[in-house]
DNA sequence: CCGTTAATAT
DNA sequence: TATATTAACG
């Protein structure tokens, strides 16, 4: 949905044949709905107020001209996507965007200001629709192995995510379609394959969202049976232990993470100005959204520091330690599988 | 307030 | 139709 939906007024294209000439009646309230309306606005609102940075008329005219900024031209000609992520390696047509290095440097963000509550529009307008690329829901599901089905609620899987503009609602929604997903295949797997075969085949077909990342067969089932966590801590009497673990140190297995995750939940509250959305800085995303570089978590509680320098980004690799094993889920912005 | 689940919108 | 968002519930 784009941000002008041809709703009502503005511009519709109507396929008028000439033949057809229909006189239009004015006079025909379609109040079908009215409501919608006022959301429209707020939804573009939030975005940017782009409308009014319009080229007036005459200014436009001459669109073979660099007059427009590619960004606006982009805007207008491609809009096909909002801000959140385009995938970067999957689909092969990538924005175009980059045809010249000269690549101003003008950070989208200015502003939407547009008068008026500009400061921090982000925090209480609508968000586009997030979609869900194969990246970001790699993503998600390396935070939900790493974190283990008993941490695995959204707001900790969202916080492992470090996504910027990753909301917890988002997680929670696709944590429940993920969930339901898992649950269809172990029960195929299991059941027996009635009707007609393909079983796993067929599903992720279906699924074909989850089936792009490794679905990290482990948590497929298990309850509280296996009893894994005890807690690791060395006695520190109370509820939390290890105060605080550097995300580039969680590198392995549930235990250690539980302690980052119990960490995190403490300070818990970060920023989340989610900021450009048009334009990375660094380019390295395609469309910042994932983008959102870790919350420095300065000083954090506690003393001891197991382990060291945390200042590095967070990357989290992982060997799946199954059978094969050669299994590499990164955690952040490598290639892709 | 958070996490789930169901309903609704796009 | 599929998928994301919003509302309701415990």
């Amino acid at each position: 949905m784009l941000f002008l939906q041809s709703h009502h007024q503005p511009f519709q294209y109507q396929t008028h044949t000439e033949e057809q000439e229909k006189k239009q009646k004015e006079k025909e309230k379609e109040k079908e709905e009215e409501q919608e309306m006022r959301e429209e606005e707020d939804h573009a609102k939030w975005f940017s107020r782009w409308e009014d940075q319009l080229p007036s008329p005459e200014e436009l005219t001459p669109l073979t001209t660099s007059l427009i900024t590619r960004d606006l031209a982009l805007a207008f000609d491609i809009t096909p996507n909002r801000s959140p992520p385009p995938p970067s390696s999957n689909p092969p047509p990538p924005p175009p965007p980059s045809s010249h290095p000269n690549s101003s440097e003008f950070v989208d963000s200015a502003e939407l200001g547009s008068g008026a509550g500009s400061d921090e529009p982000a925090r209480t307008l609508k968000r586009p629709r997030l979609v869900w690329t194969p990246q970001l829901h790699k993503r998600f599901v390396d935070a939900v192995a790493h974190l283990g089905i008993k941490n695995a609620v959204p707001k900790t899987i969202m916080q492992l995510m470090s996504v910027d503009g990753l909301t917890r609602e988002n997680v929670a929604s696709h944590l429940q379609k993920y969930r339901l997903y898992l649950k269809r295949m172990q029960g195929l797997s299991s059941g027996g394959g009635a009707g007609g075969g393909g079983i796993s085949a067929a599903d992720a077909a279906a699924d074909h969202l989850f089936a792009s990342a490794p679905v990290p067969h482990h948590f497929l089932h298990r309850g509280s049976g296996g009893g894994p966590p005890p807690a690791p801590a060395g006695g520190v009497g109370g509820e939390h232990f290890l105060p605080f673990v550097p995300v580039a140190a969680l590198q392995h297995h549930h235990q250690q993470m539980a302690a980052a995750v119990a960490a995190a939940h403490q300070q818990q509250q970060f920023q989340r100005q989610l900021g450009h959305f048009g334009s990375p800085p660094g380019g390295q995303f395609d469309h910042g959204f994932l983008a959102r570089q870790q919350p420095a978590m300065h000083r954090m509680v506690g003393a001891a520091m197991p382990v060291s320098a945390p200042t590095g980004p967070a990357y989290i690799e992982d060997l799946e330690s199954g059978g094969g094993g050669r299994k590499v889920l990164t955690l952040f912005p490598t290639a892709e599988d």
